[in-house]
DNA sequence: TTGAATCAAGAATACGTATTCCTGAATATT
DNA sequence: AATATTCAGGAATACGTATTCTTGATTCAA
């Protein structure tokens, strides 16, 4: 049977109120009777039961986490697990527990809106969106329930945001590549609808058009496959590029491939930078430059900022916080390995 | 402001039972009645809140997934993508939501128990382990705690367990190198005191020694670079192994490099055969045969039973699951690509 | 037509905790 | 010594819902 603040009570001899005070550490409670209660509920394993709490103080101790992304889409996605596990990591120093929705469609995006939000099932949320004409941001803001947007946050100004410079990181890993010798630069991105695809995208234009080269953009979906077979298709085309930047670690892996099959020595043949940084990076002989964009990072500010309005109930001014970006330089990219490292 | 059953209750002239009910959707309500008091639940938006009735109910609709592993390990591991994913998906269908710990050191096991189990966080449990050590099977069984165990119970009879054939799955790996005609058939397994290394390693013993075959077998740790060293090691020595079996993908893949390096030709010099079946034997030219685990079929039978145990208080008697594995063959194993394609 | 039976819906209660309010005693102040 | 002040801890209440108990009305059987 479950053993209640009621039950100490009576066995100490004391009035819940007073065992309530024990557990909340109130200094108001004399040590003879704190000690009584203490030694009551030890050896009676009493645990406060957090639904109950969670009722009368109007807070869960739960976040959530909610990703636009279809589940089958994650397997293969070293970003979700980085991503939940540094979030993991950073509560576990905190009293708050993680409750993870992935949104695979606009329904179930409702349905998540809903059950995690309006039935008050976490105190608040971290909201992963690339795609800018989702709405869900701005209804989280209609009703005061305090979010922070990890990604672009685009026209939408009160709200908190936490995301990489992507139109930087774009810069970077393009600059690198022209620092590096490569004269015909292309860009391999993901769907054009999304923002961090349209980010990078811009900081490569930008970039190419600086030192006078041309841009040469294909548009691929996600994963190893579409990107190995649009990669075949870049590097068929005459006036092929002779570096590539690719929008994610995986789909640089197919890009990898694509060149292989076509037996284009990377890095000498072409020149390949891509982002994330993740493990993959390390797969490709030589290594896979990349662009880190700090995940870690990333999450340690949304967490922060998420569970500080949490606590002030979203008083905190809206903040808007850009993580910096890294270039990871490997030999994907490294035409000179001996200057390089000299 | 939150809207509550009273003020719904106020606002249609009816009492806060009768929205309790029509909540519910009991049918002994006055279709009147309950269109006037859905009338005004839909402009108000009303919601229930999940955390009175969490306390009402004694039911809280959050299961948890408690993993053993170090927080870094996880962001090169696909499997946890996938478990997690599988979870996700199953659970969508269902009120439950998913809050995840993982738990890397033994304090924090227990804090993950007391936090999640003991204050009432979760309805059930789904416990990933692979130490047969690890007490805190036993500690929820004693608490008569609904949960389900995914690896193998080993000795502990009385509880629910969803399993691979992890010593089936070595048998599987080691079999279809024996048929390509590897006769010095290795072994690169993961730490030696985890179950999941014993079973496999388990069948592979059976199965060379039932084809007459020595065993030969080394020690790693997870993770690619200590694949790749423990696989240098391997395929130096003197009389080295003529294929391996590997752990896991991810290590398989330090493997593969390792034989890029001593340039051991796959699959004519060295047949490579893993686990898990990721999306990583993908990445390898020619693939990577793998031993599929079918981590979605285990996912399945894992919820499912939680789920029913959650619902009837636990009496269902403890059932025992094995799932099958099956062996997805591509090219690291073929050395004889024609026939076996024929 | 009367008593039993059915039933819709309100009143009351419980879930376990945190907290406000209150009381009586002890200490401080003059 | 008398009044003011502090304070430990008990009593009561609220958090929002589900459910049992109760009641008044209606239906049914005789």
């Amino acid at each position: 049977m479950r053993v209640t603040q009621q039950d100490i009570a009576r066995l100490a001899s004391v009035s819940q109120a007073t065992v309530s005070r024990v557990v909340a550490g109130d200094a108001r409670v004399e040590d003879e009777i704190r000690e009584r209660v203490l030694g009551v509920m030890k050896s009676h394993n009493y645990r406060p039961d957090v639904r109950a709490r969670s009722l009368r103080q109007q807070r869960t101790h739960l976040v959530g986490l909610v990703m636009k992304r279809d589940a089958r889409d994650l397997q293969g996605d070293p970003f979700f697990s980085m991503f939940v596990s540094e979030i993991l990591d950073y509560l576990s120093n905190t009293p708050y527990h993680l409750c993870v929705d992935i949104a695979s469609s606009a329904v179930s995006q409702t349905n998540v809106y809903d059950e995690l939000l309006r039935t008050r099932r976490v105190d608040g949320l971290i909201l992963v969106e690339s795609e800018p004409r989702d709405n869900r941001a701005t209804r989280l803001q209609a009703d005061h329930f305090p979010f922070v947007l990890v990604g672009n946050p685009g026209e939408a100004k009160h709200l908190h945001s936490v995301d990489n410079d992507n139109v930087l990181a774009g810069a970077i890993a393009t600059q690198h590549l022209i620092e590096q010798g490569y004269r015909k630069v292309g860009f391999i991105a993901g769907p054009s609808e999304l923002t961090v695809s349209k980010d990078r995208v811009e900081g490569y234009c930008q970039t190419v058009s600086s030192a006078g080269l041309r841009p040469r953009i294909w548009y691929s979906d996600f994963g190893f496959d579409a990107a190995r077979s649009v990669g075949l298709q870049a590097l068929s085309s005459e006036d092929r590029p002779d570096s590539l930047v690719v929008l994610d670690d995986f789909m640089a892996m197919g890009v990898v491939d694509a060149a292989r099959e076509l037996r284009l020595a990377v890095p000498q043949s072409l020149g390949i930078v891509s982002f994330n940084d993740t493990h993959l990076c390390n797969l490709v002989p030589g290594g896979l430059t990349s662009v880190s964009l700090n995940i870690r990072e990333v999450v340690r500010r949304a967490c922060g900022t998420l569970l500080r309005i949490v606590e002030d109930r979203n008083e905190e001014p809206p903040s808007r916080v850009v993580v910096p970006c890294a270039l990871k330089v490997r030999g994907s990219s490294l035409r000179t390995p001996e200057v390089a490292l000299a």
